[in-house]
DNA sequence: ATGCCTGTCTGGGACAGA
């Protein structure tokens, strides 16, 4: 069982470069972020066509997720965050597939910080936690996967180099002590445990010739419940992806599990 | 401090991303 995880960035212009992914990489289960599409829009047909059943929660202009399962019917269990009912931001989607919970997630980016949106972040950091918790109480098999817009660490597995970073939300103490403390709930991050020390990087800014100098950061994970750690197999990012015409500036991660 | 790049909604330029 293969499971991915992919900031699309928009999937109408990006539409053509997810289909050629899915077909290169096969996951039986992509978890999508950034739609950047109302309901209506989303590609439903191509995404069937190319094999896959989707859910999704679309809004416009920005955010929007979604969780495609290859020849199943996901079911869907949620459409948002619980702890906020005013909270009208498409962040958060989960769907059983095949005996599994999938919750797929996009938390906000922070910038700039301080200020409303990194409040936002961390608000939304905390309703995660509390979510994540009763998921883990739940003693189902559960993924959480997408874009945590955290770099977990300092370290060259996590960042080329944090010192023009520094100040960015993506970095500040609120939000990485969130992420150890859903670690420490009892969350595995797939991709440092099989990859610990080694640069893993899912994010090239278009900005400043990040992608041709490797200037990258690590802030896409995939964290397993305890009943799927003990099944992990392998764990990748495709790299890759990011270097095409066209790319979003995300790559996308993954993990295989034992059946 | 700013622009660097890209997508969206528009129908130019602001906003958001990270």
């Amino acid at each position: 069982m293969k499971i991915a995880t992919f900031n699309i960035n928009g999937i109408r212009s990006r539409l053509a470069r997810l289909l050629e992914w899915l077909a290169e990489s096969e996951p039986d289960i992509a978890c999508l972020q950034e739609l950047k599409a109302v309901h209506e829009t989303f590609p439903e047909m191509a995404i069937r066509n190319a094999g896959y059943s989707p859910v999704w929660q679309g809004q416009k202009s920005w955010n929007g997720v979604a969780i495609l399962a290859r020849g199943i019917d996901p079911v869907m269990s949620r459409r948002a965050l619980p702890g906020d009912d005013d909270d009208v931001q498409s962040r958060y989607i989960e769907a059983a597939v095949d005996g599994i919970v999938i919750a797929c997630l996009y938390a906000p980016n922070g910038n700039p910080q301080p200020g409303p949106k990194f409040d936002y972040k961390n608000a939304w950091m905390q309703r995660l936690l509390a979510h994540a918790k009763e998921l883990l109480d739940s003693k189902a098999p559960v993924v959480i996967a997408g874009d945590y817009n955290v770099v977990p660490t300092d370290g060259v597995e996590d960042i080329y180099n944090p010192r023009s970073w520094k100040n960015d939300a993506l970095l500040q103490p609120e939000p990485r002590e969130a992420y150890m403390r859903l670690l420490k709930q009892g969350w595995t991050d797939a991709i440092h445990r099989l990859h610990p020390g080694e640069p893993m990087y899912t994010f090239w800014d278009y900005m400043r010739n990040r992608w041709p100098r490797d200037a990258g950061l690590r802030i896409d994970h995939i964290l397993l419940a305890p009943s799927l750690a003990k099944k992990l197999v392998d764990a990748g990012v495709d790299k890759e992806v990011r270097g095409r015409e066209g790319a979003s500036d995300h790559a996308p991660a993954w993990v295989v599990l034992k059946k």
